[in-house]
DNA sequence: TTGTATGCGTTATCAC
DNA sequence: GTGATAACGCATACAA
């Protein structure tokens, strides 16, 4: 019922390789004949049938986006999921998402249930989010698997020279307290991220080195460890705020969520935003725009990572080699309505 | 170098047909020929070739969730997302996520769009999103394309017989406003949701309706056009909120990003909340938690939303008929802090 | 520039 | 219960 190649040959008065070639757009294949195998797949509505292909040529023209399922929740990953695709489709390949399930406990579990995936699923390559992209232990095991891959939000260093995308989060977050020191803040606290956030750990040494560079000693309350979650960034900033006589006149957050929780916490002690109290997030994540006030943040440039990453990947594919193995992408400060000027001194 | 089932057969010394009747768990084989072929597969590392099985059973095992690039964002589409494809993984099909790009005009050329990926993609079936889930021009493409899906928040009366899972928004506004009215509210106002949307139309005949019950006259102003956007919430709260002398005690917008623009709007109006004014959202999104004060707001199962219209899908693709071709699921009140009673009149 | 023969790994068909 | 053989639709290698 479906046309095949054969069929389309047929039509064209050429041989089936030959249609082959004009369908694959090889090039040695005269216009005329080109013309002709070309109006052939028009009429009969030939698509090309991906598993015939890809048996014969022992390929899958698959990849693969793995995350752990936290990360998958996130606008972030869908955002780059549908980046993925975008290059997938342009190059021919299949995107597939793979979410690690909950259920999987330990980190060697974890391990080796995506080297299962990938291996199963035979993809030809993988994008790996954070924390993957760091994972050292699961690099190994792809390699003996012989799968490559590109790695986004990567931090440490790349013994395995596939290519990683970075973003210069030390940077970032000097820009943030440049914003911050520029209105006249002096008493400025942070809430870190997740101890295990590598990025996290940048944006921190960003506010500390600000701080110091500025001549500014940290109190001891106003540097609170956070958990990445808007309930931990709430409790920092409830401890944050509690202190009368050092009280802060601007909360540094190392992501939105927190910060949303920052802002609730101001609420609920009844400070007026941004007049007693500025807040500053990171991601730039939906959530910053509908809350009130509008969050100043950070945007990582979320499309473009998710585009070089698969290019990159795509090109590793098709070479062998990595041309390029890291490529460092910069953020933008996003200001808008949760920062001020402090409040006159009495 | 990658077993296939000729070594799995000859290692377990029977022939390819047999080890493929184990390996698809077929029930006409003897125990202990099955033991020797799984001994064999296991020693062997095998994995089946799904090109290679595509290509002799003339199947592709491909499943497409599809919805357009504005769902696509959404946390709503993720979780459908991930329900999915664990149904979707359990049964041994691959989910493929499809979002219509942005750049596609005008409805024909959108449904010309999603028959385009379907049919080239070769997927078995498709799961929509709405408002795909309602496109009668778009089911009756599919059909002629031969290509089963499954709806997800169908409102329209199934012609197609294909199955599709609604929620009763109408029973859940009511719910909502009984939530309000036992409060003591009766000054109640409603921002509708987008124009297009069928369970938003549901949403806004359950306010009107309760309000009817209630002996309550509807003042002009209190309700007000939105379109699911926070920006539009926002607009539409400052309307409400600027009559001094029927101002509505609470508000009820008939999604959570609304209901996160009618708080920031409280906030910039000087308000207090939930003291001198109620919020109600609808969908129970992420923001719901992290706005302050906290949302009182509908939750929809989306998990057995996605997994039961899998489940459905894929048993269709099975039998080739349809043995449910509706399921209506109830929705939870979720009560938090953003709604009290109202404030007592002088 | 074009064509022919062969095989990819699996299932379907039919036989035993 | 089990096995032999022929597809499935395409690409590879080589030939013309």
């Amino acid at each position: 019922m479906t046309a095949t190649l054969a069929d389309v040959a047929k039509k064209a008065g050429v041989s089936a390789k030959t249609a082959s070639r004009v369908v694959n757009g090889e090039d040695s294949v005269r216009a005329s004949t080109r013309e002709k195998v070309e109006a052939a797949v028009q009429s009969l509505g030939y698509r090309p049938n991906l598993a015939a292909k890809g048996l014969a040529s022992k390929r899958t023209f698959l990849i693969s986006f793995v995350c752990n399922e936290e990360a998958a929740a996130s606008t972030w990953a869908t955002q780059i999921h549908m980046g993925i695709l975008r290059r997938c489709r342009e190059a021919g390949y299949q995107g597939l998402f793979y979410a690690i399930p909950k259920s999987i406990k330990g980190h060697s579990a974890m391990v080796e249930d995506v080297a299962q995936h990938l291996w199963g699923t035979r993809v030809e390559g993988a994008v790996l989010a954070p924390p993957l992209s760091d994972d050292v232990v699961l690099h190994k095991r792809l390699q003996a698997l012989d799968i490559p891959w590109a790695g986004l939000n990567t931090v440490k260093d790349n013994p395995s020279n596939m290519p990683i995308i970075r973003t210069d989060d030390l940077k970032s977050s000097r820009d943030v307290m440049a914003h911050l020191l520029g209105l006249g803040h002096r008493k400025i606290a942070f809430i870190c991220a997740h101890p295990d956030s590598k990025d996290g750990a940048f944006r921190e040494q960003g506010y500390r080195s600000a701080m110091r560079d500025a001549g500014i000693i940290i109190e001891r309350n106003w540097v609170q460890q956070g958990f990445n979650s808007f309930a931990s960034g709430f409790e920092a900033a409830r401890t944050i705020l509690a202190s009368t006589d050092q009280r802060p006149t601007a909360i540094f957050a190392a992501n939105d969520d927190m910060a949303a929780g920052v802002i609730s916490a101001a609420h609920e002690a009844g400070l007026s935003l941004p007049k007693e109290l500025s807040v500053v997030g990171f991601d730039d994540s939906v959530i910053a725009e509908q809350l009130w006030p509008p969050l100043t943040t950070v945007r990582q440039p979320v499309n473009q990572m998710a585009e070089t990453s698969t290019e990159l990947l795509i090109e590793r594919l098709k070479t062998g080699t990595n041309r390029i193995t890291g490529v460092t992408m910069s953020m933008d400060l996003i200001i808008r309505g949760s920062t001020a000027e402090p409040p006159k001194q009495p």
